[in-house]
DNA sequence: TTGAAAGCGGTACCAG
DNA sequence: CTGGTACCGCTTTCAA
């Protein structure tokens, strides 16, 4: 069964393809009113529907965005593509999503993807820093392009992000404030904007503390539970003395206050643990998870509304960066030292 | 910055067009090695990606294979769309993943969208019954399709589904081998294949027990935390001595969860809760929720794999239905109740 | 080994 | 108000 095409229904209703581009565009100015009717009933009878292919080939325009996300199965990121998308088909809009998992090399190919298509502009969440040929990528292409939950080094990209520094450095002082001293911290790999941010934001509040820098309270892992629950095995190990733990995510915390259950200790009388993102889990898990809030979906509409500006010309005056602020989310999974 | 196409590459090469086509898509018997070697080396300088759009339009296929499903933020779909992608990137096909957003609308949209551009087969997991004009769609539609998730009323519709009657039937019996006789039922919206089935599982179960059906017992709601938490409220002020619930979804049992809690009731003391599709949350949340499974990264793989056997042809004979079959998981949110 | 040219399904301009 | 037609960027015969 062939597609129907514009020429079909242009043989069907006796006039050209011209009149029959015209109806279906909603250009009927100078369409007569009942051979547009005609068209029309067509249409609706053949179920015709215009190949955006051909069309995107010669109008070069598309409305369709392309979103590159880490990871899925992370709760953050869907909260985030609800964001854009809902932001995004309140223009017309709609959304290519792709999921890098994980891995530069998906997240290039899914660059080359979304270029060799029409979209007609990226939102990029990258997951670590960007490799020189992803960063090659970007250079070369003319695509509008928006960076959510990062800021690459890169002169006049437009980003929309979170003040990560702030965010974990009021995070440590919560903690410190509490009465924790030796506080460990569970990074997720450095080479993501954030994340450094994170770390450097920890490693702030405990020297405006005066509270001196031990490099065996610091533990690398991914971002899973999973992650979490392996690291915090061996944070246990090196960490003496350890009364807190902050974790680069939920997820991470999560798995942690698994891994401390499992050792028959509890959090917090035990060890403190505090997580990042304020995903929906944090209030389900016992005790509740203290945490820090992104207004991930608001940043997701933020960062949608920006590329439309830029793709549609009206973004000559955008602002490169937009930065949210992040706010604490107190709950049960913190113990007040008393001194 | 125009994009770079063919025609530059083949002017800068001083070739034909046609030459240029062939060695870009390794049709390069018939191309000496030298002028070989020099558009490739064009190709790389000026970073040209041949416009998919253009090809697509002269050869009709795509290799991208759109997905539409209900909702994002629902962990369950995220590991079925890994499956999905997983599967279809080892075969070479991309995925357009569209979150119909628990709106048959949206999904209407998704449909034309989809079939407007030029994706190759679509796998839809549709949330409730399929309706009139979707119905018309996709009979009017020659793209692969198939369900996933679901088992519409089309003959001959290809569909991956999980045995949701027996599931629901086994997780019924479960509880009552445990004691229980006056069991709630928390459903989603019954014009759902799946949620249909489970309900008539837990019907069956009742029946073949010897226990009386009371509608006091049933509630109804949506599918997310929040509406389980809502409907446990309504659930609770109509079914009198109940002892346990089954929940369509985990999410759902979750909220029920939580509403019991904030009651000053316990689970399992005061009453058992159970849950549906084993997402990693219920692993985390106390007590443990007993639930069950469904493979459903696997059913995505399949799903994947039916549809590109469909659209590369080998799906001649590939069987309409594929059921998988759920698995009780055990976990602390059931009492067991001597007699 | 290479090139010319006919489309693919539309849009948009120019005539009539 | 309507039709003819030149593209859009690429693939694919058919000839040379």
């Amino acid at each position: 069964m062939m597609k129907i095409t514009i020429k079909d229904i242009a043989e069907k209703a006796n006039v050209s393809v011209a009149t029959v581009s015209r109806v279906v565009n909603n250009k009927s100015k100078g369409v007569g009113e009942d051979t547009r009717k005609r068209i029309l009933e067509l249409v609706e009878e053949y179920n015709y529907q215009p190949s955006a292919v051909a069309r995107g080939l010669v109008t070069k325009k598309s409305k369709i965005i392309g979103l590159i996300i880490p990871d899925l199965t992370n709760p953050f990121y869907p909260k985030m593509a609800k964001g854009i998308e809902d932001e995004a088909s309140k223009h017309g809009y709609n959304i290519i999503l792709c999921d890098g998992n994980n891995s530069m090399d998906k997240e290039a190919a899914y660059l080359d993807f979304l270029g060799e298509h029409y979209v007609c502009g990226i939102i990029y969440n990258n997951f670590k820093n960007i490799s020189d040929t992803i960063l090659n990528k970007i250079l070369k292409s003319s695509l509008p392009l928006v960076f959510i939950d990062s800021k690459p080094e890169i002169k006049g990209c437009k980003c929309v992000y979170l003040d990560n520094h702030k965010a974990m450095y009021d995070m440590i002082e919560y903690l410190i404030h509490n009465g924790h001293r030796r506080i460990g911290f569970m990074t997720g790999p450095l080479d993501s904007y954030s994340i450094n941010e994170r770390y450097k934001g920890y490693l702030k509040a405990l020297e405006d503390n005066g509270i001196a820098i031990d490099s065996d309270l610091v533990v690398q892992g991914e971002y899973a539970i999973k992650d979490g629950y392996d690291a915090m095995e061996r944070l246990l190990e090196t960490g003496t003395d350890m009364t807190a733990v902050a974790c680069c995510n939920d997820l991470m915390a999560i798995g942690a206050m698994e891994k401390i259950e499992e050792l028959g200790m509890c959090v917090p009388e035990d060890i403190s643990v505090v997580g990042f993102d304020n995903i929906e889990m944090t209030r389900l898990v016992r005790p509740k998870l203290t945490t820090v809030a992104q207004p991930i979906y608001d940043m997701g509409r933020e960062a949608a509304r920006m590329i439309i500006n830029i793709i549609e010309g009206h973004g000559k005056h955008t602002q490169d960066n937009l930065v949210f602020e992040p706010s604490l989310v107190i709950r049960d999974s913190v113990k007040k030292i008393e001194k």
